[in-house]
DNA sequence: AGGCAAATAT
DNA sequence: GATATTTGCC
């Protein structure tokens, strides 16, 4: 993205002069999202990264007013929740914008024919922001005239350089017109942002422990098979009871990276599943076989991120308990013991297989088939039709883990057999309100899936009609490096040192309209802008 | 912390 | 629009 321009020398007005004679109003973006809190958090990004001109009194109303199609114009970034109004906004002002910035969750096939009529025929940069793994959509972007993309989270160094999209298409048309001048003030600007690269690095940092403001927001974590069958492990071990809070939970998973939230969270949801379940205990098994073949897996590409493991293998549906008891009369030590035993079988990673403990089970249990597949192939799973799998696999990606009868399963107590033991009370903390739960119980909401739009980069089971499980779903997305993975870590947040304070004072793209005026304020004083 | 529930993200 | 996950709050 930086490309070559750097080399040239050129003592030169300096980078804010440049930018000035540059970009004397500023930025001017169109956002193309359909998201608010993405187009706030692109302001605030923006805001933060100081580009020049930005209009302070441009506050988030305004920005949620025009993220809702209604006021348009009048601020550095515009937003459109449609690449037809996007279109329809660069065709009334075509000089009104120096680059846009799209979701590509925004680009049907629609969107990414405007994008290539924008970024192409229009010949405005256009910068993609996409999922970390929505290697698809971004090659398709980039060939419909996408310059870049930034990866979600967004942060705030990829944000700090879309300028130089701009200055070079800038640079291109001046040099077929001719303007030698203003080309060389360019590279030389590039040149000095090279150069100032360091130098921006600490101002970032410092900057960074000042406020945090535009802290990426945090990966989401995917509660995979495995690390759902440790927590469930967890559970367990830990008896139940008082016992099983999140501290514990966490310490007895002991899983890198996972954070007592995470587990928290997880234990919200698990909870609130068992007591639904308990509520209709009845309608799990019919639903079970409901789960639509044709849903395409989504996430595939991670399985390259996760080279030694099965991580992110876990894309499969799990068939539920009902799907294992069969006709529902065993007992929940049954589904422990079942539990385990996939569990077992399963292609762990070294620091999660070193985490089944030898217990009653196992040894009841002991000698397990030595090839996992028949250990729950057995089952019907009716998900495995098809290419679940498949849709998103590159070729070269497969790395032969696509075949889903090799993908190992644990299961997930979607539902009780009836009159046996209680998970609920066994968890303890009986509370909640169970009247509060009013949502069908996920089994119940197996269906024909025929969602495919903006999930369709996710490798999660459909239990229910649009690509979302209706319980756990069974991948580690976010940042899993090669070495993450290798060390079976889940890292879910920005492998940096700053995890602790990412977690706590950060900037939240959910924070109140207030806080992001207050932020405008607060940039709006904070010296000259750098661009 | 722990447990909820509201807020967000997908 | 339904869920999954994260955040905020008590």
């Amino acid at each position: 993205m930086s490309g070559n321009d750097q080399d040239h020398a050129n003592p030169n007005p300096d980078l804010e002069n440049n930018a000035k004679t540059e970009f004397p109003e500023g930025l001017r973006v169109l956002a193309v999202d359909d998201n608010v809190v993405c187009l706030k958090l692109i302001v605030t990004l923006l805001i933060k990264c100081r580009y020049k001109g930005w209009n302070t009194n441009y506050g988030v109303n305004e920005v949620e007013k025009v993220a809702c199609g209604c006021g348009l114009q009048m601020a550095f970034v515009t937003a459109t929740t449609k690449p037809t109004e996007a279109l329809e906004m660069l065709r009334k002002n075509k000089e009104s914008y120096d680059l846009v910035i799209t979701d590509v969750e925004m680009l049907d096939m629609d969107g990414f024919q405007l994008l290539q009529t924008i970024g192409i025929e229009m010949d405005v940069p256009v910068i993609m922001i996409s999922a970390n793994d929505d290697t698809e959509s971004v090659m398709k972007g980039v060939r419909h005239g996408a310059l870049d993309y930034l990866v979600k989270p967004v942060r705030i160094e990829e944000l700090k350089n879309i300028w130089q999209h701009v200055v070079r298409k800038n640079l291109l048309e001046q040099a077929k017109s001719g303007t030698g001048k203003v080309t060389m003030d360019q590279n030389s600007m590039s040149s000095k942002r090279q150069r100032d690269k360091e130098k921006e690095k600490e101002e970032e940092t410092k900057a960074q422990s000042d406020e945090e403001l535009s802290a990426p927001k945090k990966h989401r974590l995917v509660w995979s098979k495995e690390l759902h069958n440790k927590f469930v492990d967890a559970l367990e071990q830990l008896g139940g009871g008082s016992k099983a809070v999140p501290k514990k939970i966490l310490e007895v998973m002991n899983v890198p990276g996972l954070s007592r939230e995470n587990v928290a969270s997880h234990l919200q949801k698990f909870r609130n599943l068992l007591k639904k379940d308990s509520k209709n205990p009845e309608m799990n098994l019919e639903s079970e076989n409901n789960i639509d073949p044709s849903q395409p897996n989504r996430h595939i590409s991670d399985l390259t991120t996760l080279p030694t493991n099965n991580l992110g293998l876990n894309n499969i549906g799990d068939p539920g308990m009902a799907a294992l008891f069969g006709s529902q009369n065993q007992t929940f030590s049954d589904y422990l013991a079942n539990r385990r035993q996939v569990h077992q079988n399963s292609l762990l990673l070294p620091h999660v297989a070193d985490q089944v403990r030898p217990n009653v089970q196992n040894l009841v249990f002991g000698n397990f088939p030595p090839n996992p597949i028949s250990t729950w192939n057995s089952f019907p799973r009716p998900e495995l039709n098809g290419m679940r799998l498949h849709s998103y696999v590159p070729p070269s990606f497969s790395a032969g883990q696509t075949d889903p009868s090799t993908m190992p399963v644990g299961l997930v107590p979607y539902s009780r057999p009836p009159g046996t033991f209680n998970l609920v009370q066994m968890l303890g903390d009986g509370s909640t309100q169970l009247s509060q739960i009013s949502q069908p119980c996920p089994l119940a909401m197996l269906g024909p899936s025929s969602s495919q739009g903006q999930n369709e980069r996710r490798n999660l089971v459909n239990f229910n009609g649009r690509g979302e499980t209706g319980g756990f779903a069974f991948e580690i997305r976010g940042q899993i490096t090669d070495e993450s993975s290798r060390n079976g870590q889940f890292v879910q947040n920005q492998p940096s040192e700053n995890t602790e304070r990412e977690r706590n004072g950060n900037y939240n793209c959910s924070s109140p309209d207030d806080d992001l005026s207050a932020m405008v304020r607060q940039f709006s004083s904070n010296g000259p802008p750098r661009l």
